[in-house]
RNA sequence: GGCGACAUAGCCAAGCGGUAAGGCAGAGGUCUGCAAAAUCUCCAUCCCCGGUUCAAAUCCGGGUGUCGCCUCCA
């Protein structure tokens, strides 16, 4: 198994601190407002990524933050003119809503920064006790100069960073790169009782907090997205180095950024499409097929004749499996040997750092020999099979049964039967006018008559 | 100014030194009363210029173009 590392800017061989087990932490959510299809695609990769590891025999431990106290908070919840945490619960629940709509597991643990504010607070002191950290006014920075270290995660020298040109130079720190741990509140602003006064938490303590407190000082893997890499990891990674000299994880991973026509995405853009409105529009798996079609890494361009042709590419995946009873697919034993070829071949894939575009050309592999009707039925049957099963280690299938069988009230279906059979005697009749209207009303209903050797079945088409 | 990524068919996208996976669209065949569906087949020499090598989309040098990070951000 390898993966790329951004701290060594290389592919490395992983090697878990226990065996068969991974220690995974990926950043979710500040919950001030809905989530975007940007967020999405690194909520879903890292999805895959437990799903992977889950299914090559790990024990996976898989914590993710949510961030419900927060600058960006507050702001909202005056904007909305309601108290921050009813904002936060209010998003914090779509956000849950919408990562279940998009057929993403539940992480083993979904800690919130309010519920662990000692265990913050006392990191800070650890790290004001050691010198690592200074208070000035009621607010406590991190002395990034105290950690020869620093910057050594996104790559960066802290000496030759522009300052001053983009940032307002805040002249009560030593060091323009040091940065908030504490910030002390304003009247009216929420807060927490510390040695410093009253105030809140900076940025990225509290997923030190998180992370350590149900995977250990230094964890397997920690990711998100690209962006995270500076300043977010690099000061997470920051702390925990000033605490106990080890990194904060082995192996950092960032999924790249989705540009909406070419253009970066971002929350402070405005050009950006929430998931809960795609999803609205798309279904989840077409979604998951358009991120998963494209390396982790890679910035990917949203546009919606994509999600639509992965929405047909996903269509034929399940137009093999619908040839077959839903019960007969979920046997464990599978014995094709093409198949497990192709398994093998599916797991070096994502064995390499996730190729997951290779692994889907496998899934199409197995679509084409479970339709082959030149192999025999017990091979087709496999095919389907292994199918199903390494579709699953993607997220997709995870309600086969919902699109397999077709969603609709068992009266609509004996009647469309019945037109069906009415069809059928006006074609043996060579009525073909009779025949022909019945098919293209039932088509101006959404229902599609598909006529084969065997006699005619039907479909329903959106 | 510092750091980094990318450039493959109409579109999306793999490829990591041995002669271009896969998907969508398109073309053709079979099937069909016709159509659809299904199925089979076909469809690129890899931004440009040099170099290394028996061999390069893949390595090196130089261009050109696009994008990102250095600021809240997945």
């Amino acid at each position: 198994m390898k993966l790329y590392n951004t701290r060594s800017r290389t592919k490395e061989e992983f090697v878990p601190l226990q065996e068969d087990q991974l220690r995974l932490y990926a950043c979710g959510p500040t919950v001030y407002n809905y989530f975007h299809i940007g967020n999405a695609r690194a909520f879903l990769f890292f999805d895959v990524v437990r799903r992977y590891f889950e299914y090559i025999g790990y024990k996976v431990t898989y914590v993710q933050n949510i961030t419900d106290i927060d600058d960006k908070i507050i702001e909202q919840a005056t904007e909305e003119n309601q108290d921050f945490q009813e904002v936060a619960q209010k998003y914090a629940a779509a956000f849950l809503e919408d990562c279940a709509h998009l057929g993403i597991g539940a992480p083993t643990h979904q800690p919130r920064a309010t519920q662990v504010m000692p265990e913050i607070i006392a990191l800070i002191k650890k790290l004001v006790d050691t010198n690592h950290a200074y208070e000035v006014d009621g607010d406590v920075y991190f002395a990034t100069t105290s950690l020869p270290e620093y910057g050594q995660l996104s790559g960066k020298k802290i000496d030759e960073q522009k300052t001053g040109a983009r940032v307002a130079e805040n002249m009560s720190k030593r060091h323009p790169a040091d940065f908030t741990l504490w910030k002390a509140s304003k009247p009216n602003e929420p807060f927490w009782s510390s040695p410093w006064g009253d105030g809140r938490p900076g940025w990225h303590t509290e997923c030190v907090v998180m992370s350590q407190n149900y995977l250990g000082e230094s964890f397997d893997i920690h990711g998100g997205g690209i962006d995270l890499v500076f300043p977010h990891h690099e000061n997470e990674n920051a702390q925990a180095m000033a605490l106990s000299g080890k990194p904060l994880a082995r192996y950092w991973m960032h999924n790249g950024f989705l540009n909406i026509d070419g253009e970066k995405m971002s929350k402070s853009l405005k050009n950006f499409f929430t998931a809960r409105d795609i999803l609205d529009e798309y279904d989840a798996e077409a979604i998951r097929f358009f991120f998963l079609s494209k390396h982790y890494r890679s910035p990917i361009d949203f546009t919606r004749e994509l999600i639509v042709e992965s929405d047909k590419a996903v269509d034929n995946f399940y137009k093999a499996l619908e040839a077959f009873e839903l019960d007969s697919l979920n046997v464990k034993e599978i014995r094709c040997p093409e198949c497990l070829r192709l398994e093998e071949d599916f797991r070096s894939c994502m064995d390499d750092d996730f190729n997951t575009a290779r692994a889907i050309a496998i899934l199409f592999d197995l679509t084409r020999l479970a339709k082959n009707s030149e192999s025999s039925a017990e091979n087709r049957l496999d095919a389907a099979r292994m199918l199903l099963k390494l579709g699953k280690v993607l997220g997709f299938f995870q309600h086969p049964e919902t699109r397999l069988s077709k969603q609709m009230p068992d009266l609509s279906k004996a009647l469309i039967e019945l037109m069906l059979s009415y069809r059928t005697q006006a074609r043996a009749e060579k009525n073909w006018a009779k025949s022909d209207q019945i098919r293209d009303d039932l088509k101006a209903l959404g229902i599609e008559i598909k006529d084969g050797p065997t006699g005619s079945t039907w479909d329903q088409r959106n």
